[in-house]
DNA sequence: TATAGTCATGCAATCGATTGCGATAATAAA
DNA sequence: TTTATTATCGCAATCGATTGCATGACTATA
């Protein structure tokens, strides 16, 4: 059970100093090219690797980055990570992950541990439950700057979010164009901003386009659960609602939807069509499969993590954060009839 | 912006040595207590927080675990890494997560770079490709403890694995009970012991229940995409092939054969039953829901995580390997009968 | 008034690596 | 032969925190 090798074991082992030892393994023509030979040769002989540890106290730089997310599971979420991971790697930098399972708790324990740790910059996605920042501004404070995606937040800083209202008018007016007049709008939390986006997205598609609107038309859905959406809609079957077309927040909730239809024994998209959001792993295998509105994540990890970079690498300069809005695109599928 | 508080910003403003000020925050009994009052009064008006670089540096202790694993999106995966989390947040440990995306190159690099930030212990799932393992067993040599899950490795460790076996040939063995008898299985990579485990497990559930097995019930499948299997099946039909039951070593190979069934009016369970593995997130919502075994992927990452602190606390003195196989489940649901 | 004993605190080494500056030796120039 | 120059290398401080040991002041005892 070898410890691992530091520098002062390959000084000890040649018997010069640890600058010396140090000069070497980079090469720096101080050193004679014999000496540097000698060292290099058992550094590999070795396998010496540098303590990263000592390297970013020395710096007082990890060239890590940390990133706070509601939940891995969500197929769009891993997307943004698999966009962060990306560009972290390319350029150096490695990145460490915290799930906050929409705590705002874990939250305020997941950016402190990432600030005891000094990550150079924090990408972050708050909690549905966060309605304060004060965690987040301490750490602003300190000079780690931090950027926000996906939802969006009371905080001077950058942020990457996706266009929900441009997604909820697309989504409407797609189903008012294929011939759908009396739609539903199955809504997310109150508080989120994406679901009020969202929802005024469909507002608003109907005032455009002239089709009468009215607030019973927006029902709550439940959050995470199909099973719950289905009794949503079965119950406004049974209440002898009239619709034929219903925009859903997300694809669960357009799932629950569309098992209720079927269980009813009502045709999918002859007589309801459904459009989704977020375009979910399951939404193309499901029959029939599901439209839906796509957000590109990994266009958004790339995007938040070069803007976080910019603001790493300009550390002492005040950078002036950015607002990026990214597009949606609508992924026609069999749940919504293409004209 | 501000630099970060230090115990030297503390003794400065206080006009104390920093040892003091060190010792004043952890109540050491040694310094007075007005002393005590004075500097932990500062410390939280500044908001101090400890360098956790610094103190992993000092103690050689990071009280971080890595973890590697092939892919995030899979639902499988982000269930052991809550169960990686339960344990490690609870204990004091931070996780850093790396994904291998299936490469042995990228998978080298995570290690080595969990290596370089002097992680504690490594929990790790590699990637399908991976047929050497230098990489891990340097590390093991520096005394840094790997515990493996899921996939299975020739490496004397710690491992926590699934009963692939057992739950290949509980699959097939559901399929016979309810009435099928010319089964056939999609099966995965060769060289993956998992796949090979759930393929005896379908050949031993023939021989046990008296069923008639020849090597051509067993149809290589396309990895990861329900498409390619959707091709597959409908070749086999086209073949003239019979068969009334399918077994596909995951759930999207399932849901692929299920797509060719629905497209060649064949009807799913009465004429073709079928069964997956892994229990993805969709397999509940699509239709018909899809009957599957199910591994308890929050247990695994949990179990795994309690062996590897195990292995951590007892650092010095030796710790026999162990391995531990959990048991599978199997999911009943519509895409087979149950009687 | 010495001497021993407490109490509170500071010094300095340490973890592993980097780096400005000084030191030594060999070589070249005067 | 003496001085200037160059090539090579080591010393020591530094990053932030911890900790064994020494130091100083003060009190109590003889």
């Amino acid at each position: 059970m070898k410890q691992a090798v530091t520098l002062k074991d390959l000084a000890r082992e040649l018997n010069i100093s640890i600058s010396t030892v140090s000069r070497a393994l980079k090469d720096n023509p101080e050193i004679s090219a014999v000496t540097r030979a000698r060292v290099q040769k058992l550094a590999k002989e070795l396998n010496y690797q540098p303590n990263a540890l000592a390297l970013s106290l020395r710096h007082s730089k990890t060239n890590t980055i940390g990133v706070i997310l509601p939940e891995l599971v969500h197929f769009f979420f891993s997307t943004v990570i698999s966009g962060i991971e990306d560009i972290a790697y390319s350029n150096g930098y490695n990145i460490i992950i915290c799930q906050s399972n929409e705590s705002i708790n874990r939250e305020i324990l997941d950016s402190k541990a990432l600030f005891n740790h000094r990550v150079d910059g924090i990408l972050a996605c708050v909690s549905k439950n966060t309605t304060q920042y004060d965690h987040f501004i301490a750490i602003q404070d300190k000079g780690i700057p931090i950027v926000f995606f996906d939802r969006d937040v009371p905080i001077d800083a950058s942020k990457i979010l996706s266009n929900d209202f441009e997604g909820g008018y697309n989504a409407t007016k797609h189903l008012i164009q294929s011939g759908k007049k009396k739609l539903i709008h199955l809504s997310g939390p109150e508080g989120l901003m994406l679901s009020e986006q969202r929802k005024r997205g469909f507002i608003q598609a109907h005032q455009d386009l002239a089709i009468p609107f009215s607030r019973e038309k927006i029902l709550r859905c439940g959050d995470e659960d199909a099973r719950e959406n289905f009794k949503i809609i079965n119950d406004a079957l049974d209440r002898g609602m009239k619709f034929d077309g219903i925009f859903a927040v997300n694809d669960i909730a357009a799932v629950g939807a569309l098992q209720a239809l079927k269980a009813a024994h009502i045709s999918v998209p002859q007589e309801v069509a459904i459009i989704g959001y977020s375009d979910w792993q399951f939404s193309s295998f499901i029959s029939p499969s599901l439209t839906t509105i796509k957000q590109n994540g990994n266009d958004m990890g790339r995007k938040a993590a070069e803007l976080l970079l910019e603001e790493v690498h300009s550390k002492d300069t005040f950078v002036e954060p950015k607002s990026i809005t990214l597009s949606t695109e609508i992924i026609l599928r069999e749940t919504t009839l293409n004209k």
